[in-house]
This record gives C-alpha cells, sequence and structure tokens, in this order.
DNA sequence: CTGAAAGCGCTTACAG
DNA sequence: CTGAAAGCGCTTACAG
C-alpha cells in the first residue's frame, strides 16, 4: 500500500537510482527531473523509509537519547539544548525512557545492539564504570551526561562542589546543626553532594552528626518527590535539639519540606537543588546547574565524535553555582 | 565491525535462518541450537539490528509518541500510563519532540512517511481537523491523546466542563468579578475553558466584563509560564475595580500569580488547572484531569489498531474534576 | 527441526 | 546527468 522508490520512478520514468539521488540532495540531477519527482513524490505522499535508508547507507541519521525519569525541569532543559544544536543538522533525535527497575545496563545494551542510531547520549543512567566499560566493545559513539567516565565524553556537575558550596554558606551564616536532607542515600548524585558537605563541616571543625543525614519513607525517584521531603521535614521537626539550618538535596523535596514547616509553623534556612523554574517564584535558595549549557555541550561531542570517531576523549566537569533568594535568610 | 546474522551462523555451523529462528522465538528450533546459538550471540555481542528486521518483516515492532513539550507532569503522567500498559507487550516506544514553531503538521507528517513505527500515539499536537484528515492517506494506526477526532482514535479532555466547573463553584462562592487568566487566548485548550467560563457567567447571568480577561506579556510555551501568570497578575491588580477572584488555566501559571500577590501583599481566591504533583505541596485548588488513566488508554487503543485496522473509532471524553485546597477559600 | 533462496526498499560505486 | 546491478542484514514461505 505505501508507496516506494519504485512507484516514483515508473511513473516519473526514471531509474530509482535516479530518485534515491534527489532525496540525497547529493549528486546531479538534472532540475527538471528533480521537479518532476519531487511533484510525484509529494502526490504520492511519498518519501523515502527510514529503515531501508539506515540499512542500505550505515548511516541512519539518527541520535538517540537514553534517559531514566523525565518528568523535570532537569531533564527539559538539557533536551532544549540538545535541539538548538541539532537544529541545522540533519538528524533525528529520539528520546527512549530507561526503566531504572529493569537493570539499567541491559536495557542500554540491547538499545546499542540493535543499532537504532548513529549515536547515543546517555544522561543521568549512572552505570559503573565496569559496565561502561563493557559499552566499549560495541565500537560506537556515546557522550555521558550528569555522569563521568575516562571510557567516553562526558560532561558533569561537580556534585561535592554544590555540596560543599551550600553547606559552606550556612555555616558561614553561623549555622552549626546543619541537617543533610537526602534522596535514597545511595544514590549517586546524593552521596557526591553529600561528600561536600562533610567536606565543608570538616573545615569548619564541626563534628558531623549521623542523626542530621535525613531521608523520608517514600523511595520512589530515589526519594526526589515531594512527599519524601515532607516525610524527613516531620522527622527533622521531631528532632530532640532543634536544628539550625536544612541543605535539601533536591527543589522538588524542599518544596514538601517548606509545607511542613508551615503545617507546624516553623521556619528553619534552607538551601536545595536544581533551580527549577518555580524555585524563583517560592523564593527558594539553590544550586544552579547550567543544564541547558551542558546539553549543548555533550551533544556537540556526539556530533564529533559520529564524524570522527578517534578525537580524544572530552571531559568536562562544571561548578555548580549558589543563588541565594528567601529560604536561606531567616 | 558489527556482528551480522553470517557471523553467528557461520560460528554456529548453521544456517542463517535458524539464527533468525532463534531471535524471533517463533518457530521450532532444537534446544541445544538454540543455546548453542545463544550462547554465541552473546559472547560476540551480537543482536539482530533493528532495522534490517524491520525491512525484512515490515513489521517494526516500534510506536512512536509525538510530543510539543515534555516539561511538565502531564507528560509525564501519559507517559508512565503508556509504558505501563507496554510493559508487557514486545514493543519500544520511541519519543520525538515536535518543535511547535517549526510547522506540526509537516513534521507528523514526514515521520510518518518515513515509517517509523508501527503506529503514532499524537499528544497534544491540536492539528485542524483538515491536517488530520490529510494524514488519512497514509493509512496507518494513529491515536490522539488530548486531541479530538473524528478521524481517528481519541481521547481528550472535556476543557469546556473544566471551565465550567471552576467557574461555577467561584460563583457559587458569591464572587462576581471574576478573572480568566488566560495563556495565549488562541490556544485550544485555553479557548475551550474559555467558553466554559462564559457558560458559567451566563448561567448565573452575570455579564462578561472583557477587561476580565488577562493573560501576561510572555508568550513562550503559549503563555503557560510562571513568568506570564506573574505579568498577568500584576496587570490583575492595576485593574480600576477589584476583582472577587480568579479562574487560572494552568498551575505553573498560579505559581507565579500567587507570588505576585504576596509581593504585593493582597490574596485573591483563584483556582488553577492541572494538578501537578507539587499543587498539593502549595496548597492550589484546581482541576485535575485523569492523565495516567488516559495514557494506558489512548495506548490500548494504538495497539488494538495496529492489530486490527478496521475496528470502529474510539473517542472518549474525560470530564476533569475539582479539587479544593487552599488558594480558593479566602 | 533445518536450509536455500527470494525479497524487503533503499544506496552507491561503476559505466557511460 | 542517468542507469544497471550489487549489496545492506534480516525474514519467511517453500521444501525436505
Amino acid at each position: 500500500m505505501p508507496k516506494t522508490i519504485y512507484d516514483i520512478a515508473k511513473e516519473a520514468g526514471v531509474s530509482i537510482a535516479t530518485v534515491s539521488r534527489v532525496f540525497n540532495s547529493s549528486n546531479s540531477v538534472k532540475d527538471s527531473t528533480r521537479e518532476k519527482i519531487l511533484k510525484i513524490a509529494d502526490d504520492l505522499g511519498y518519501h523515502p523509509q527510514a529503515y531501508a535508508q539506515g540499512l542500505a547507507s550505515k548511516k541512519k541519521n539518527s541520535m538517540m537519547m537514553l534517559v531514566p525519569v523525565m518528568s523535570n525541569y532537569f531533564f527539559t532543559e538539557i533536551l532544549r539544548g540538545t535541539q538548538d544544536v541539532l537544529a541545522d543538522e540533519n538528524i533525528e533525535l529520539t528520546i527512549l525512557n530507561i526503566n531504572q527497575e529493569k537493570g539499567v545496563f541491559r536495557q542500554v545494551e540491547q538499545v546499542i545492539k540493535r543499532q537504532w542510531a548513529d549515536g547515543y547520549l546517555i544522561v543521568s543512567l549512572h552505570m559503573t564504570q565496569q559496565e561502561l566499560q563493557k559499552l566499549k566493545r560495541y565500537n560506537v559513539p556515546i557522550s555521558l551526561l550528569d555522569d563521568h567516565s575516562t571510557h567516553f565524553d562526558s560532561v558533569s556537575f561537580n556534585n561535592e562542589q554544590g555540596g560543599y558550596t551550600a553547606t559552606t554558606y550556612l555555616l558561614g551564616k553561623g549555622h552549626r546543626r546543619i541537617v543533610f536532607l537526602s534522596g535514597r542515600k545511595e544514590a549517586i548524585p546524593n552521596k557526591e553532594r553529600f561528600k561536600g558537605y562533610l567536606k565543608a563541616l570538616r573545615e569548619s571543625k564541626v563534628p558531623f552528626d549521623e542523626s542530621l543525614h535525613i531521608t523520608g519513607d517514600s523511595m520512589d525517584r530515589d526519594g526526589f518527590t515531594e512527599k519524601n521531603g515532607y516525610e524527613a521535614m516531620c522527622k527533622i521537626l521531631n528532632l530532640d535539639k532543634p536544628v539550625d539550618a536544612i541543605f535539601c538535596t533536591s527543589d522538588i523535596k524542599a518544596v514538601g519540606a517548606l509545607k511542613a514547616m508551615n503545617d507546624f509553623g516553623k521556619r528553619i534556612p534552607l538551601i536545595s537543588y536544581d533551580n527549577l523554574s518555580i524555585s524563583e517564584y517560592i523564593g527558594l535558595s539553590t544550586i544552579f546547574q547550567p543544564m541547558y549549557k551542558m546539553g549543548c555541550q555533550a551533544t556537540r561531542h556526539l556530533l564529533n565524535r559520529i564524524d570522527n570517531p578517534d578525537v580524544i576523549i572530552c571531559d568536562h566537569i562544571h561548578n555548580p553555582e549558589l543563588i541565594i533568594r528567601d529560604s536561606s535568610e531567616i
């Protein structure tokens, strides 16, 4: 039922090679021939099939973005960067959601084996170095975002630095009992930020109090939810000794935490992480990461590697930035 | 460099047909043969190429979701539904972002022409009936979500009903001067909600005041941003006659509007739209749409139509639901 | 249970 | 500027 290159060729009285050339706009085709073919193709609703082109040319002209959750502003910003870079290229971007519950590595490997795209942009998937190493064998362009590795191009955030900066700021305000309001404690970004928190405490000679390392009970999305923030805040308010301030590892969690403070009539200085678009409007002091810029960068890495498989591996680590608003100034 | 079915066949001492059968788990292959082939494939990192399979079998085992922006909770919920339905099917879901600035119809048509997938789930793209009609010719399974049509299966919201319900509630509270805080006034969902607003006013014999139809100046994302909400609220506060209440067409805009109220020390009852996950935590009264359920439904429609192209067209319209929290109760 | 062979819809040297 | 023909990596009747 759908038209093929043969239908167009027959209709135009040319060979399929000529039709093919028109759509690859590469080789020279007489203008009048080209126009005739284009007209017929348009009338018949024809365009070369992606799969057949991919098979024949070994070039898919597509890249695939692999992501865990796409709920958030974080992801949207990255996507914006990617799309802006891709705007002038003739490359389709397709997005595949990786289910964190079903074995990240297995899914990623499967996609690569099946050769869906010319290159893969892997975002926030946090595979182990060993797993990444295994992907090397497929010899396929891969660019990591929000993840670090010596095996592939990568663009990542200095999470430790973020935790350090926020905590240092709070210490500078004279706070001593500072909560680390955590997501799932084993989550990679969480662990790194925790390191920075510890480092800041150490520098100020404030001993670490394990009872101030707190998370809620709801653990979907690694605990990065309003609900978890709310639960955690309730625990904080029930502590025997009151706390001075809070470093919270995500804005979304902070929304829950602020609600709990409100519900119980408390106000505790808080800095969170992400700088979502709402954060400005609810007055959250927070750590900002240049997501858009990094989306651009990681995409450029990938394009470059597709064209040029042997360039040296790039590895950018960005420092986040503290934005002070109301929530920390009490 | 990448392995092919020939490599596996040679290594295993069988024909490529047998290898193929193993991966299609369809026909009978002797257990010992199957295991040998699977082992070799695993060692060599082989899996059939998606594109070659697609070409040869005319079945892609994939569906594609076409969406405008994926920033929001709205989309995430739909995706969750889609993935849950797809979980047991052997079908890959791939997502393609449609750029609203670059001609929605052209992009959609292009994708379909190229035959990327076995079926397409088109979300919130709001093409005209004429455009949808044109897509018919490609004779391909399509399911619409958040859009209505007689040409394809569709699952949509009764936006007019939503606007009506919210406005009626506010009128019931005795409010008379009710603002319609709008996104881009021409945006489809916006227009429909506006109809419901007008209908409610009419029923209560409250004359419509054009000066209460307000939006901000920032028009990215059709004005569905915090910024636009903030700007609009500033205009509202500058009105000569004060207003009684506000019906705001999105939670995100409401976040901006509430900030403006705060900044100027005002409090005006407000109902918004979407029920984002944060809304519960910032006390927004809002209109909830059963996104998850609809994601499931639209996906089932599509699966069904892929298997069964001639079933009768389904057309579900869901009524939204009003959730009352603090923001309307002042 | 397995193989030989045609075919899926394209691209791309190679010739002219 | 254009065509004939081989080939991309699979699937799938058809035979056995």
